[in-house]
DNA sequence: TTTCAACACGAAAACGTTTGCGTACCCCAA
DNA sequence: TTGGGGTACGCAAACGTTTTCGTGTTGAAA
């Protein structure tokens, strides 16, 4: 078991200077040809690579990206990090990654084990907790400590960052417009409490739209899901909030649901209750994830485009971790980056 | 902008040395009491953290450990990761992710961008090109350069070094064992090509299981469908291989299929060619994901405990870290933990 | 023979830590 | 006054790089 071999060894062993060695690995003019070629040799023979430890700590910048997100199993926050991991090693980045679990106290502390020097940057989007109790403090402290945040999809606008987002109203319109021109005339919306900032503008754009197309908003129409309902444990109950919309609102035919869960779920309640996808009830979801293509039927949906997100994010981090090496006092002009949706259609709709 | 500061700031500003600081921060009784206030006072004013990378320059490991997966988009890798953060967050280590897109020449690179000093070991699962090519130098290369590697589910023996795995086998042999106990008498599988590891091991429990019931294996009863049916794109490809199944064998009345997207598709054609789920025909399979507990009907599937495979295998790695650190010549015995799998009983078997 | 440039290389600093060891100072006892 | 033992601190090395600057040797021009 032979440990990597160092620049020391190396000149050790071919008897130069350690300065040598680096030199004439990086092709110095310095160093005359014929020593070059020996010191090359016998690098490559050894399969000498520089340790990237040390050059972090020599140039200070680590050519890595920090990623929070608040989980990882999840088909939207998997295919960013796909985009980001995807740039980020086309321009020479690794990827570190930190989950909160939605937590606030998990995010700060990820946040902390990384800002201690072992990234450049970091790309996050916000925990549940965290937006609901408002505190920003370690946002702004990592920034003020001149480490620049790239904000997506869950963000808040008074961190003074660069931000990626999916225009969620236009996208909750694009779904609404598209029950509507299928004829649909009681749409009721199935979204989160409102602490989450994507359920809340994605309600918005609902009411919008309706409002558009001059049609009555009614309260009864408006199913807010607690959070916890999301994890599997508390299906059943999510199924009967869903059963009771349905039950006290027996003309709903169109439902516009904030995530594909709560789209398959009203759709397996609905089936119950006799309705039938798409001719009696059709039904748009947000994210296009697995359940949208493969459930049966498949689901109409709102794409968001994870992967040019998460490309988008590294982009925009990058550019700004290397425009502030050449120009110390950077531009403080932060992008906000609205990634467009389409609509998907599929069998869940007319 | 503060820069972060660093010991020899608060030296300087103490008018100090560096090493009196540092000491002052640990609490060495060398530093009087006095001094040791005033320091620590300083740095928590000032908000000080060591500088991870310094640390990891003088220690010699870097508390971080790097996966190497196929993909990230995919419920059970996805899983497995949640599993290796939750320890090795516990454990005080970072996470860093590279992806092979299941390509060898990505594995290849990505796992060197690691090697030079970034990580202190790896947790991989090898890619299929990898696996078909049976080129594993990059492996051996690691592991004889004094970095452990611990891989999980798709694992090759002759690697000397930890693994996590699924008993894969045994797991096929429970699905195949449901459907049999449910009164399937022509039971067809649907796989993939050989050269994936858990694809052949699940088609063998299959076969061993027929065997145990006496059951003759037919060959036109195993679909192995090729890799890149995988991929959305062929979706259709791949339902027409399955529809074909069912057509020229028009007796089946149980699938196995080692994924989730085989057993919906194959589901959704026995829907369009008219058999009813689960009474005339019955499906099991593999990963309890997204699409067994939430498609309709619901799947009944060999679980596979992603986040515990995870945990275990951030456990190995981890403990060998810390072994091998007290313990220079530690003991080369390398261990292969089974992870069992567990039949979960939903709506698409009786 | 002297002078000077070109050439080829080495010394040392720097990045931010930790830690073994040396040492200046003080106080007390002899 | 001398000696000795604490006490409280600083020096310097080490981790592995890169890079600036200095320097010894050579050969040729004057």
């Amino acid at each position: 078991m032979k440990r990597k071999i160092t620049l020391k060894q190396i000149a050790k062993e071919l008897d130069v200077s350690i300065s040598t060695v680096s030199k004439a690995l990086r092709n110095s003019i310095e160093i005359s040809e014929d020593t070059r070629q020996k010191v090359q040799a016998f690098a490559k023979l050894y399969n000498y690579r520089p340790n990237n430890i040390a050059l972090s700590l020599k140039n200070r910048k680590t050519k890595t990206i920090g990623i929070i997100i608040p989980e990882i199993v999840h088909y939207f926050f998997s295919t960013v990090i796909t985009g980001i991991e995807l740039v980020a090693n086309k321009r020479g980045y690794n990827v570190i990654v930190g989950l909160s679990n939605e937590s606030f106290d998990k995010e700060v502390i990820n946040m902390q084990m990384l800002a201690n020097g072992s990234i450049d940057g970091f790309i996050l989007s916000i925990a549940k907790e965290t937006l609901q109790q408002q505190d920003y403090h370690h946002f702004t402290e990592t920034i003020n400590q001149g480490m620049p945040i790239v904000m997506f999809d869950r963000v808040v606008n008074e961190i003074p960052c660069d931000k990626v987002i999916v225009d969620d109203i236009k996208g909750a319109k694009k779904a609404v417009e598209k029950l509507v021109s299928g004829g649909c005339k009681n749409i009721a919306i199935i979204t989160t409490k409102d602490y989450v900032s994507v359920g809340k503008l994605r309600t918005q754009g609902y009411l919008e739209a309706l409002e558009d197309y001059k049609m009555e908003a009614k309260a009864s129409l408006i199913l807010k899901i607690e959070d916890k309902l999301l994890s599997n444990h508390h299906l059943d109950e999510l199924e009967s909030e869903i059963e009771q919309l349905f039950k006290s609102n027996k003309s709903i035919d169109g439902i516009f649901a904030v995530n594909e869960l709560y789209a398959v779920t009203a759709i397996k309640v609905a089936r119950k209750l006799g309705l039938e996808i798409p001719k009696s009830l059709q039904v748009v979801s947000f994210t296009d994830g697995v359940l949208s293509k493969h459930s049966t039927p498949s689901l109409t949906t709102v794409s968001q485009h994870g992967q040019e997100i998460g490309e988008k994010a590294a982009d925009l981090l990058i550019n700004r971790l290397e425009i502030e090496e050449e120009d110390e006092e950077a531009e403080e002009i932060y992008e906000t980056v609205v990634i467009e949706t389409n609509l998907i259609e599929r069998e869940s709709t007319k």
